[in-house]
DNA sequence: TAGATTGTTGCGTAGAGTGGAACACATGCC
DNA sequence: GGCATGTGTTCCACTCTACGCAACAATCTA
C-alpha cells in the first residue's frame, strides 16, 4: 500500500495543532519543540501557511493563527444551515430548564461545541463555542460514541430510552443530559445537550431536562431535511 | 533565492480555498479542475487534509470543509479578546444609528467581517460574519488600506476628519462610514463601520452615524490594552 | 565584548510527490 | 443485457521537492 497520503501537509496542519487556549501564539522555535520538527522546515512551512493566511506573524515575531481560518471556519459552520434552526432551539431549552444548552458533533476523537447558550444563572456550566470535549466521558459524548463508531456500550445505553445522562463523570460538579439529533433518512448529525450543576439537577429535575431535550432533538430532526 | 515556501501544502491549501458559500461541497474532479491539480494528486493531498479534520467526506463521496476549521477559527477569533469589548460596541451603535455596524480586519488582499450586529430594520444592509469583501472599496475598505499599506490615498482621506466615508461605492443602494481601532501604543487592530441603505443615510444622519462611529472607534481604541 | 538565543539561508542527497496510465466501480442509455 | 460515460483509486517510474544539517545573520543578555 503506497501511503495515501502527503506528508509535509499534514506537517503543516500539525503546526497549526500546535495552537491552543493557552498558548495562542507561538515563537518559531516553540513551534520546532512543540511539534518536533526542524526550525528550517517549520520556517519554511509557516511561510506557506501565512502566504495563504492560516498563520499572520506580529510584530514581535511571534505566529498567530490568521484570519483565512475563521473565514473558512464560519463557511463551515454556516454549510450545516443548521444555526438558523438550533439556535432557537437552544434558547428555548435554557429557558425551559434554566441550564445551558449546546449542539456537538465529532471532531476527530473528540467532540467539538458547535452552538451553545449559556444559561443565566450566576452558577452554570459555561462552554465556548469551539471547545472540544473528550469523548468518552459526558452525556453528549456517549451520544457521539454510539452514532459515530459502532460503540456497542453506548448504542445500549441510547436503546433504553434514545437518550445519555451523565452525572459528575467529566467533571465531578456537572449533571447533563443529551439526544442524538436524526433526520429523516436516518442521517446523524449532532447531539443536543443540557448540563448544569449537579445540585440544581437533582433526580426530577434532570429526568424533565431529558424529556425536553429529547422531544428538542427529535423536532430538530423532523425539521430537517 | 531558493523559495522558502512547501509546495505541496499550498496545494492543499488552495484545495480549501475552493471551497465557498457557493459551492459549500465539492466532488474530487471538481476540486481537481477548480485547482488545476491532478486527480490523483488531489485524491492524496485530501487524504490528508481529512485526516486532520480539515475535510471530511460526506456519505455521497463529496467533499466539505472540516470542524478542525471551526475550531481553530473560533480560537482565532478568540485570541483578539477584543469580541467581548467590541459586540457591546456594536450592539450601541445600531441601538444608536438604526443601522447594520461591524468589525473588519485584514485578511490578504481583502477585508473580512469579524464580527456584525445587524439593523433591526427591515430595510438594512445584512452581512454575514466571516464574509469577505473588496478592498477598494467601501469605507472600511480606505480604512484597511490606510493602515495595512501605505496607501497615500486612503490615508490622505483619513487625515481629514479621521474617519472615511463611501455613499454607494462598493454597492449603489448602501452608504458607510468607517474608523479605524487604534489602541494606545499606536498598533492599528481594524475597523469599525456602520451601515445602511443610502436612502436612509442622509447626509445629517451619515454625518451623525460617522461621528458615533468615531467615537465609538476612539472608545475601544482606548480601552484595550 | 563575549556569549547565548532565535531565525534564515545554502546545499547535497534521499526519497517524497507527482503525472500519467491502468484499473475498479458506479450510472445512465440504448 | 451490453456499451458508454464519469468518478475515484492504485500503481509505477522519474523528477524534483523537501529535508537535515551546518553555517550564517540578527537580536538579546550580561
Amino acid at each position: 500500500m503506497p501511503e495515501t497520503r502527503v506528508e509535509s501537509v499534514e506537517k503543516a496542519l500539525s503546526i497549526l495543532e500546535a495552537f491552543s487556549n493557552e498558548q495562542p501564539s507561538l515563537t518559531l522555535t516553540e513551534i520546532a519543540t512543540e511539534t518536533g520538527l526542524y526550525k528550517s522546515n517549520v520556517s519554511r512551512l509557516t511561510a506557506s501557511l501565512e502566504r495563504y493566511g492560516y498563520l499572520k506573524r506580529e510584530a514581535d515575531r511571534r505566529f498567530r493563527l490568521g484570519p483565512a481560518l475563521w473565514r473558512l471556519g464560519a463557511l463551515y459552520r454556516r454549510s450545516f444551515e443548521l444555526g438558523e434552526s438550533i439556535r432557537p432551539v437552544l434558547r428555548q431549552l435554557v429557558a425551559e430548564t434554566g441550564e445551558t444548552a449546546s449542539f456537538y458533533v465529532l471532531d476527530q476523537d473528540e467532540r467539538l461545541c458547535l452552538y451553545r447558550e449559556n444559561s443565566t444563572e450566576p452558577v452554570r456550566h459555561h462552554l465556548d463555542e469551539g471547545a472540544r470535549l473528550p469523548l468518552h466521558a459526558g452525556a453528549a459524548g456517549h451520544v457521539l460514541s454510539a452514532y459515530s463508531f459502532q460503540d456497542a456500550k453506548a448504542k445500549a445505553r441510547l436503546a433504553q430510552d434514545g437518550s445519555c445522562v451523565s452525572t459528575g463523570e467529566r467533571n465531578p460538579h456537572i449533571a447533563s443530559v443529551a439526544a442524538p439529533v436524526v433526520d429523516a433518512t436516518g442521517q446523524f448529525h449532532g447531539a443536543l445537550a443540557v448540563s448544569g450543576p449537579l445540585q440544581r439537577l437533582s433526580d426530577t429535575a434532570l429526568e424533565m431536562a431529558r424529556l425536553r431535550v429529547l422531544l428538542a432533538a427529535q423536532g430538530l430532526g423532523r425539521d430537517m431535511l
